[in-house]
DNA sequence: TATGCTTGCTTAAACGATTAAGCTGGTTAA
DNA sequence: TTAACCAGCTTAATCGTTTAAGCAAGCATA
C-alpha cells in the first residue's frame, strides 16, 4: 500500500486553518510571533502526528534557494576524490546542504555536461576540479553569477575562488631533502597536462635544483599521458635507470603515478633507497606494503575538503563577492626511501 | 554582470506565442504535431540562441518526476564504494538521471538522516547499501513506495529488489581450493554484524569445511568490529598463529579485512603460503606490493553498479510491482598465496 | 467617539514549468 | 447549407510551497 504524501495543507485542514499558518508556523517565520500559541502547539504536533516532510521541490520553487551543491571531481574511484568527497559531503551536511556529484574524467564534454545537469537542477553553488584547458567554462560559470570554488586544481583568475595546496612548496622541499641526502640526479614524473597545479609542482621540482646548484636535465623529466598511466610510468621509469650518468632519485607528484611507479619498481627489484631514492605524493595503502617506509609529501585532505565546502557556503551565504584564495600547507612525512 | 536566466515565457514574447505553445515545441509533446513549421523552427532556434535551460526545479513540481536517484554507500571512501558509484553515477547520468549521494558510516541514525534528506528531495528512486538491524528502515521506505534497489547488503525480504554476489559461493569457493591445497586449520576474519551477505559469507567457508570432511574451529573464527578494523584484525590474526594446532591458512571477507591483515602478515614477516595460506576479498592495490601473488575473490564491481542502476530505473519507468534479486557470480583469481 | 494599534489569522499571488480544454477560421463531407 | 472536422494556436489551472497584503475584532488612546 503506497503511502500519500502528507502536504501543507493536510495539516492545515487537520488544525482548522489555512496553509500559510501552517507554514509560518513550521518555518519559525517572523509572522509566527502573531499566531497564539494554542494554534502553534497544535500545528506542531499535527505535523509530528502526520510525519509531515516539506516537499524541497516546491519550496525551492519558491525561494529560489535548493540548498543543494554540486560538486565534479575527476575520478570519484581516486581516493584522493573519493576522500575529499566525503568530507565535503559531511560537512555540507551539517549545514543543510546536499551534494550532488559527478566524475569528469578529465573530459571537458563530460565536464560540460555535469555543469549544465547541475545549473538546471538550480545548483545553489558548485566545487569544482577542473581539466586542463578549461578556463572558458569556468568563465562561463563566474558570469552566471553561481557561487564557485575551485578545488586541487588551480587556475590564475582572480575572480574566483580556490582551494589547495601549495604545489610549488611541496615538490621544492622535496627535492631539497633529495640533495640534502647527497642524491644529484634527480627524476620527475609528472603528468603531460598544462593544469596550472602540477606545473607548480614541476616549477618546484625545477627552482630547487636550481636553487641547490644542480643543472635540470630534461632527459630526467617523464610525462606520463593521463589515460595510460601504467605504461607511461613503467616506460620511463625504464629510461630514468638507463640513463647515463645514472640517476639515483625520483620524485612522483600525484597518488596514482606513485603507486604505479612503486609498483614497477618493486617489481624490478630496485634497490630503493640505494640505487634510487624516492619522494611520492599522497598518502596510500600501498606504502605499508614496501621493504622500507616511504618518503611522501601528505596533502590534508580533510582540510582541503572543509576549507572547499566552508569557503563555497560563505560565499553562498555572505554574497561575498571577494574571491578567497586558500593554499594549505603540506607535510613532508620523512621515511627511509628517500635516502 | 549576472546573466538573467532565460525563461519559457522569454522565448515566448520573442517568438509571439504562448508559452505553452513553446512547451510543446521544446518537448516534443504530441500537441507539437500541430504546431506549423516555422513557428516551431523559430521556437528551437531562439532557444539555441537564448541558451535557454529550463528550470528542473519548475518542471519537476508539475511533473512529479525529479528525474533525481539516491545513493547511500556505507563509506565514499571506501574503494568498494567509490567504484560503484562511479559506475552508477555514470550510468545513471547516460539515461537522464542525476545522483545524489552520501555515507551512512555505517551508522543507522546517519542513514535516515540521508533517506529523509533525499525523499524531501523527491528523489524518483534509490540505492541502499543497508546498514547493520535495518530492516524497518527498508520496510519505511517500500511503504512509501519509492522505487528502492539494496546493493551488496542483503535482506531476507521478498517485496525488495537487491543487486549482489553469491556471497556463499564465494566463500565456499575459496575454502574449497584452500582444501584442495591440502589446508586442514582455516581461519576466518570477518566483521561481527547480523549483515546477511556477511554472515552468508560465514555460512559458504562453514559449509565448504563441513563438505571437506573438516570439523570448523570456532576459535579459529574471528569477528572484526567495524569501528577499529586494524586492531582487531591484528590481534586476531596473532591469535590465529598461536592456535594449537597451528593454523595453516585464513580467508579475509571485506577488502579492509584484507588489507589490513595482509599489512600485518607482511609486517610479521610471516612465510606465505608456506606457514600461513592466504585468500583475501576483493581487488585491491595492495597486492601487487606482495612478495608473491595474491589469491582472492572477485566481485564484478562494474556489474554491480550497472545492474543496480538498470534494476532501479526500469523499476521506477516500468512501475514493475515485481522485486527484483541479482546475485552475480564472483570469480577466484588464483595465486599463489593459497598454497 | 473616532482613531489607531495589536492580535490572530486568511486570501491570493507568486515561483517556472506542463497540459487539458477551449477558441477561431478555414476546409470538407453530407 | 450546415455540421463536422482540422490546423494552429491560446487560456488558465496546476504542482506544493512562501509571503505580502488584507481583514475583523478587541483594546488603548486622544
Amino acid at each position: 500500500m503506497v503511502h500519500k504524501k502528507i502536504q501543507l495543507k493536510d495539516i492545515a485542514r487537520e488544525v482548522g486553518v489555512s496553509t500559510a499558518t501552517v507554514s509560518y508556523v513550521l518555518n519559525d517565520h517572523p509572522m509566527s510571533a502573531r499566531i497564539s500559541e494554542d494554534v502553534s502547539a497544535r500545528i506542531r504536533q499535527t505535523a509530528l502526528d502526520l510525519n509531515y516532510q516539506p516537499n524541497q521541490i516546491a519550496k525551492s520553487l519558491k525561494t529560489q534557494k535548493t540548498y543543494t551543491i554540486g560538486l565534479i571531481v575527476a575520478d570519484i574511484a581516486n581516493p584522493f576524490s573519493a576522500h575529499m568527497a566525503r568530507i565535503i559531503e559531511d560537512d555540507a551536511k551539517k549545514k543543510g546542504y546536499t551534494v550532488i556529484f559527478g566524475s569528469s574524467d578529465e573530459n571537458i564534454d563530460k565536464a560540460q555536461n555535469l555543469i549544465n545537469t547541475m545549473f538546471n537542477r538550480q545548483i545553489d553553488g558548485l566545487i569544482l576540479a577542473a581539466v586542463d584547458k578549461s578556463q572558458s567554462q569556468i568563465a562561463d560559470i563566474l558570469k552566471k553569477g553561481v557561487p564557485l570554488v575551485l578545488i586541487d586544481r588551480y587556475f590564475p583568475m582572480d575572480q574566483v575562488s580556490y582551494v589547495g595546496i601549495d604545489n610549488y612548496g611541496a615538490t621544492y622541499e622535496a627535492v631539497q631533502l633529495l640533495i640534502r641526502n647527497g642524491r644529484k640526479r634527480i627524476g620527475l614524473i609528472s603528468y603531460d597536462t598544462e593544469l596550472v597545479h602540477l606545473s607548480e609542482r614541476n616549477r618546484g621540482y625545477l627552482d630547487a635544483l636550481r636553487d641547490g646548484g644542480i643543472t635540470a636535465d630534461n632527459a630526467l623529466i617523464k610525462t606520463i599521458s593521463l589515460h595510460q598511466i601504467r605504461q607511461d610510468v613503467e616506460r620511463g621509469l625504464a629510461e630514468l635507470l638507463q640513463a647515463e650518468p645514472a640517476v639515483d632519485a625520483v620524485l612522483f607528484t600525484t597518488n596514482l603515478l606513485s603507486i604505479n611507479g612503486l609498483r614497477y619498481l618493486y617489481q624490478q627489484k630496485v634497490a630503493i633507497p640505494e640505487r634510487l631514492a624516492v619522494v611520492a605524493f599522497d598518502e596510500t595503502d600501498v606504502y605499508d606494503f614496501f621493504p622500507i617506509s616511504i618518503t611522501y609529501v601528505r596533502q590534508p585532505l580533510d582540510e582541503l575538503g572543509r576549507a572547499a565546502s566552508e569557503v563555497l557556503i560563505s560565499q553562498m551565504e555572505n554574497k561575498t563577492e571577494q574571491a578567497i584564495k586558500v593554499n594549505l600547507k603540506t607535510t613532508l612525512v620523512v621515511g627511509q626511501s628517500s635516502g
